[in-house]
DNA sequence: TTAATATTATACCGATTGGTATATTTATAA
DNA sequence: TTATAAATATACCAATCGGTATAATATTAA
């Protein structure tokens, strides 16, 4: 890994907390070079505009979310157990190494649906292929005679994804962290009933 | 009404739709200029500064939604029905006179939760009113045994918030309409199996 | 160790940011 | 109709925006 590769992911790993928190127009090139303590000439060596570095946050804070994710289910042997991991890690993502601002699906869905079609492309992506993923769960699940498939996969799934980033916005909207747990008991019987 | 009071109106009119698109702080004094025809000098007499026309304009979002549900409300007798509005508001809220760029709560909630307090505490209060208005919905539904009470009323009421909230998320992030559908057909369920 | 190259810092650019003092116009009450 | 007050426009402000040309400094291969 060349020095230039290293002070790029360095950059990354400095700003991609801002850019969550502050979003992508709310986030300066200023807040970047206090963040990293580099200059701007230096940023810019390493990345074109500002875009490319917030498009690699986005994908840096995401790539996050999938390691804590995967790493949770790896202990899990049954669907319905691998289905819990996302309420559970949602559920306690203070205790675990979540992406500062919380959900980067979120966060950047919101700011970049009429702003910032790259980075909207990619949101878009991440959360089909999570859909994809829960379908395949629940295939499998029933395929091994677990469970009985529900009616429509995709609406099942899709609900489930709904339900977990509603969740996510109910809490930084009222402060209250109950919400979240209330919310995601809901998920979890979603999937206990299946 | 003065005239003051007229122009204030029509500037957070014009504006209050680009605060909605393009968040609080992508929406710049020129935005606001173009949008109004008028100039920083008159939108400054009329308001202390953007934060101030930033409030009054989530205000003018957030209203819109109430008044349009309480519309829709008015014509439904029973309990069920009243809380079938919501789903069916939020699922075709395309034909409905509906702000301009989809959900003024949950477009605040992201972008305000660390950067802007008082735009926070508004939705906040928001949802807060919107998850007591439901529970109340399900008490007199209960007592006048159109249903049973659900076992966590609160618990029930945010689950309902969260996923239609979570429905119109997938669908800026996607661009896939039938996802809204598919997902407050699921909140529709929830409804009927009370 | 040296020369070529890659990387980072300095200093600057024009444009735009939110905001304001003042001049001009418009509404309003006498 | 006129005087007064209210509302709007003009012209400006310093600060910051994203971005860049160039100079200085490290890195790296010979």
């Amino acid at each position: 890994m060349s020095k230039a590769e290293r002070t790029r992911q360095y950059i990354v790993e400095k700003t991609a907390p801002i850019f969550n928190t502050k979003g992508y127009a709310g986030t300066s090139l200023t807040d970047m070079t206090e963040a990293t303590g580099l200059t701007k000439g230096s940023i810019y060596g390493n990345f074109a505009n500002k875009d490319e570095v917030a498009l690699a946050s986005f994908d840096y804070n995401h790539k996050k979310v999938i390691a804590i994710i995967q790493q949770e289910m790896e202990k899990e042997k049954t669907m319905k157990g691998k289905l819990l991991v996302y309420a559970n890690v949602y559920e306690n993502f203070m205790k675990l190494p979540f992406p500062k601002g919380g959900c980067p699906l979120l966060n950047t869905a919101t700011e970049a649906d009429d702003t910032h079609p790259q980075l909207r492309e990619k949101v878009g992506d991440a959360i089909t292929s999570w859909k994809n993923k829960l379908v395949a769960y629940l295939k499998e699940g029933a395929e091994n005679k677990e469970f009985k498939m529900p009616a429509n996969p995709d609406q099942w799934a899709l609900t489930m994804i709904a339900t977990i980033e509603g969740a996510i916005m109910l809490v930084q909207a009222t402060g209250k962290l109950n919400y979240r747990k209330l919310v995601l008991q809901s998920v979890e019987k979603m999937i206990l009933d299946l």
